[in-house]
DNA sequence: CGAATACTTGAAATTATTCAAGGGCCGTGG
DNA sequence: CCACGGCCCTTGAATAATTTCAAGTATTCG
């Protein structure tokens, strides 16, 4: 199946909004760009190519420290987008970017992108509103990774990615990658699984996936009422 | 004195780029606020009453754990804004603010900067920007907090705040504000600043001044590169 | 002067990390 | 087909970093 750039970017909440006119003009400058599994996409430091929307596959954005550890910023998987912020601000890739399955993207280079934005208002206003959603997004994380224990942190992201009527939440192909991004380690996130399994608030119903058997009690948790399990 | 919003909104980065015209009109839209020390701006989760740009004095916009911890997000000085995000998204305020001084703010309301942003390309545009700043600072605050331990996290800050060409930093008004934003206790904030002390690369220049000594070293540390002092 | 507030410092407690080892799964190659 | 190595997750024990608790000092403000 030969996927096309309009496929993709219509599969895009960030491009919901705006006029068929300037969607056009959005497909008419799009590329698509294909990954291998483990394939570095682009690193820290480099010259932003332009914004990539996700058609299938996962992609892991993530910053390294000094001595070696890493940060998942986001897990990007189909009709989400990276690196619009410094596409659109004209800075340098803050992060790496890394297949984590194979992967076809969307890419709006970086020079046509920030014309079309400078010509096209709504395609502005549109682009203006995913920016501040990714805002509160990375607030929201911010606020998990600081006011809340390990606990509190996974409750939270359970409840946040619940998505199915049963309660049954997918992880991430790597459970590691899923500790890395609360900002824990595998042995620690590992820990805390089977902490909440045992009382009784989760059960693992797939290979990766949990089922949320007490949403009350993980409530209570992410929100640090329970003093300890 | 009696300030005027259009020198407030001058000050502005923000509105550094855009064209006259549109300027005018912010400054038509543009009310007077003043807060007493310790007023409270307004609450997370109320609507969101505008953007808020600083002409005098600082405030305090910060989380709240339900266990009481704090998370200070920033403080916001004169020329800098807060509440943009949520008022160009149109979102309830995610975060409380609080005037640790007397301060006076130009306040754009909701409503009609909304209908300016949707009119008015050049100011769309310049915002954006704005956004893309924010977003990029965020994600560094993030990595800071992620990746570096204590003294790193001090370190860097001292770096990034370093202006004065003596090497002097100006701290807030109270050091747990500052520790709070890096996210330590302000026992460990006074411990890590005795430490960098005692080890020669800061010294107390004035009551809330640091002067940064060896800056070399500072960066290694930031760098998590010296293992330990 | 006395109360309030902020900062500092020490000691104890706690949380999460690191180190180390075992088990499961999968693909490769004999 | 089975053995082997590699990778990932899990678990336990030891370690380290930061927090918490508890004074003690300094400064300000009434």
């Amino acid at each position: 199946m030969e996927p096309n750039v309009g496929g993709i970017l219509d599969q895009c909440r960030l491009f919901a909004d705006i006029p068929l006119e300037s969607f056009g003009q959005l497909v008419s400058m799009a590329q698509i760009r294909r990954f291998a599994k483990g394939r570095r996409i682009f690193r820290e430091g480099d010259p932003c190519p332009g914004v990539f929307v996700v058609g299938s596959g996962l992609v892991r954005v993530f910053k390294t420290a000094p001595n070696g550890k890493e940060h998942i910023l986001h897990m990007v998987g189909p009709g989400n987008t990276f690196a619009e912020v410094a596409a659109i601000g004209g800075f340098d890739c803050p992060a790496h970017a890394e297949a984590v399955a194979p992967t076809v993207c969307a890419l709006l280079p970086t020079e046509p992108l920030q014309r079309a934005l400078r010509e096209d208002h709504p395609l502005c206003l549109g682009m203006m509103t995913g920016l501040t959603l990714w805002v509160r997004h990375l607030v929201g994380l911010m606020e998990d990774i600081v006011l809340r224990d390990a606990a509190g942190r996974l409750a939270r992201y359970l409840l946040d990615a619940q998505t199915t009527p049963g309660g049954v939440v997918e992880l991430p192909t790597l459970r590691r990658h899923l500790a890395s991004h609360l900002n824990l380690t595998s042995e620690t996130f590992s820990r805390t699984v089977r902490r909440l399994t045992d009382a009784g608030l989760i059960e693992s119903a797939d290979d990766n996936r949990l089922r949320l058997l007490d949403t009350e009690k993980l409530r209570m948790i992410a929100e640090g009422e329970l003093p300890r399990i």
